[in-house]
DNA sequence: TGTGACATGTAATATGTTACATGATTGA
DNA sequence: TCAATCATGTAACATATTACATGTCACA
């Protein structure tokens, strides 16, 4: 982790969650640090949990290098300082677009699955066969309620591009682990 | 980073390193730190490097919990100290294989081309084309590969099952970038 | 008047990364 | 002998997590 998911910020270049956050207020800014995290919280994915003791200091790192600014015009529901992009802002996340290794941004990511698959083999036959059984009711959930987002999303088309990125990645698993079991059960 | 990837060694439950190394020492020991190194060095995911300063810390705590113990009849080429799995460890590894949340073992998982697909709106037309196109060039070449060692693999069958969870996800992406294309390109 | 959402932050802790340092052993 | 590999480790650093702490504002 960190790991490569986390670059440094003193190599002047952008962590994930830097971008991420970046990105957030370049599309759906002005908004506060707490709005921010509201929308990690609620996020289907697990990787970032927008905890305060990440958000809070990660925005003032932008906001000390200038990155983002607080808005003149906009604030909070209850006067909570409302951030915006700045040009350099910008040209920090389109530098954060193009990596300097181009293939990171394809290689095997981390699936906790995929890990457990590898020692699933020290598990007795009913067991494996029980958890082979959760991951497809999950997986085929989680599918579900992707879709179900995807359809319901009124959003920019970039935005429901990423929603069928995960959607996709999510029925690939499901169909991973549906023919494990279909060949398991010959 | 880090982010839900890694729970607390102190709550009792093994981290996502821990257990992928546990795991490790389970199918592929007794083997000695340094080749746990270059395992997960050689690894195509790119989540954990091994570096020296996540796996010697690591393995010390797995051995001073008792999960894992020096090998009296193995030892490394060079005579390094070959740890392997004790029955304890066993426990752990089992205990890890089934979480508390069995949900989160199949949320969405963080992908940084996902991340940035949220964004591409920042760059300009002829950026984001070469950008996806970038995309499913490096896609296509990690599904190759990662179809050619499927191949060349002389595995245990659940290390296959998780390299063709490897490859269908790789490919899900490399469809969904193509589509994407075919649609921009209308 | 109190509950819940908005809002901001810190302290303790865990643990990963990079970079550095050291040394043994094997084979060309 | 010299290079590569095996082998182990530490120090400085970054940064995420949990838990805690504080305060405001709208509304029932």
């Amino acid at each position: 982790m960190p790991e490569r998911t986390t670059t440094r910020s003193a190599t002047g270049r952008l962590s994930e969650l830097e971008g991420a956050v970046l990105g957030l207020l370049w599309r759906a800014g002005p908004m506060t640090a707490h709005a921010v995290r509201q929308i990690f919280h609620d996020s289907p994915t697990s990787h970032f949990s927008g905890s305060a003791g990440a958000i809070y200091p990660l925005i003032r790192r932008l906001h000390d290098t200038s990155l983002i600014a607080k808005s003149p015009d906009a604030a909070g529901a209850k006067g909570g300082a409302a951030y915006t992009i700045t040009p350099k802002g910008r040209s920090a996340l389109k530098a954060w677009m193009q990596p300097h290794d181009p293939a990171w941004l394809t290689t095997v990511m981390f699936d906790p699955l995929r890990t457990r698959m590898l020692t699933i083999g020290i598990l007795t036959p009913r067991q494996r066969a029980t958890f082979l059984e959760h991951a497809e009711r999950e997986l085929g959930a989680a599918a579900q309620q992707q879709a179900v987002e995807l359809l319901e999303a009124n959003t920019d088309e970039w935005t429901a591009a990423a929603l069928q990125g995960a959607l996709a990645v999510t029925r690939a698993r499901l169909r991973w682990i549906r023919s494990l079991r279909r060949d398991r059960s010959n």
